[in-house]
DNA sequence: GACATTCTAGAATATATATTCTAGTATATA
DNA sequence: TATATACTAGAATATATATTCTAGAATGTC
């Protein structure tokens, strides 16, 4: 079997998003995210291909944990909630939204991704479009273009704007982003709920 | 008075703004501002104390458009006309529209700013914030803590989570959003205009 | 208990890029 | 036309960091 292994693969992933939420992802040095579980840097090279990919990894990880529980909202026919999944989310888990919701993924990961990240990353992103797409055609009847735009406006766009903002800041949204949030979906949609 | 220069300031600045709204803060090397005008790389040294200097001017310079005419519509109590014109600047000037909406301040100055570009920055932000304030006031009547959070979100945060997605996409904002945009400042302002 | 295997260790290397430095060049003014 | 000045020129330097490389240590299996 060989040695046992000192490190998990999730321990250098943990700590690269620790650094990367605290300081940004310049900070996020191979060295860096070594010092930070005490472990050598050839360790993270035994264990990740590169210091994108180490990335890449942190970026899916948390993207996929939004998300899923945005799409059974979504599913469920629960649309207002699912705006309001941003600003709750957003609350519960400061520094993965952090990561998410202030850097693009080309700043976190620079160069290519490969094939099976890169598979992962569309296979999120179908998914998303597809429930939002599904939910409109619920909503309006018809999923059109502009019935997509409205409803991407309504569930994604301004829960967006609407905590951008403090997450710069790095304050929690307050409590009344939420009724705004709300007053706006329901102007949009053209729903009571 | 000495040798003619071949080169202005503004070049350089223009040629890192070009350089930036293309291929993203990171490809702004002062090699590549250089070479993009015909420049030897000590020229920019010449004019500009630093990178990170360069880059200040260009955010300043970008922000202080911007926000002129956001805050004379503001000024007029034209808050529904402020509010589009997010979109329709972004739709006028989609390079500078990347540049100061898409990257983050400290994505593109890494350093600390110079005091005089700190204060040039510092006084812009300033008059946009008692901008919103006065406008507050003479929308709600008052002007406490929720009035501007509200007033804020109508003509901030909504705009610029309309058009975000589109200038990542490198597209145009449609001219749907800006109809989404009306409705949600009626709904959350509860003016008519 | 020898060996293949899996991992830790961290020094050495490669590369990219900001910045500095030394020379040289063109212009206005006297 | 001599000179100070303001700039061009780009090679040399410094620094930071990803990546590679060689050595060594711990574990299960035969």
């Amino acid at each position: 079997m060989g040695r046992l292994a000192r490190f998990t693969n999730d321990q250098f992933i943990d700590a690269a998003m620790k650094i990367a939420a605290e300081e940004g992802p310049a900070a996020v040095t191979v060295a860096a995210v070594a010092r930070e579980i005490g472990a050598p840097v050839g360790s993270v090279y035994h264990r990740f291909l590169s210091r994108d990919v180490l990335l890449a990894e942190v970026w899916i990880k948390i993207v996929a944990a939004f998300q899923e529980a945005f799409l059974i909202l979504l599913e469920n026919g629960k649309g207002l909630e699912a705006a309001l999944h941003t600003p709750r989310w957003v609350r519960q888990h400061p520094a993965e939204a952090r990561i998410i919701l202030l850097y693009r993924r080309e700043e976190l990961v620079a160069g290519d991704w490969p094939a099976d990240l890169k598979s992962r990353a569309l296979d999120l992103k179908r998914r998303l479009d597809d429930g939002i797409v599904a939910f409109a055609a619920a909503a309006f009847g018809r999923a059109g273009r502009e019935e997509i735009e409205r409803t991407v406006f309504a569930l994604v766009d301004v829960p967006y704007g609407a905590v951008i903002r403090y997450i710069r800041q790095g304050r929690k949204p307050p409590r009344e982003i939420d009724g705004f949030i709300r007053q706006t979906y329901t102007a949009i949609m053209r729903a009571e709920e």
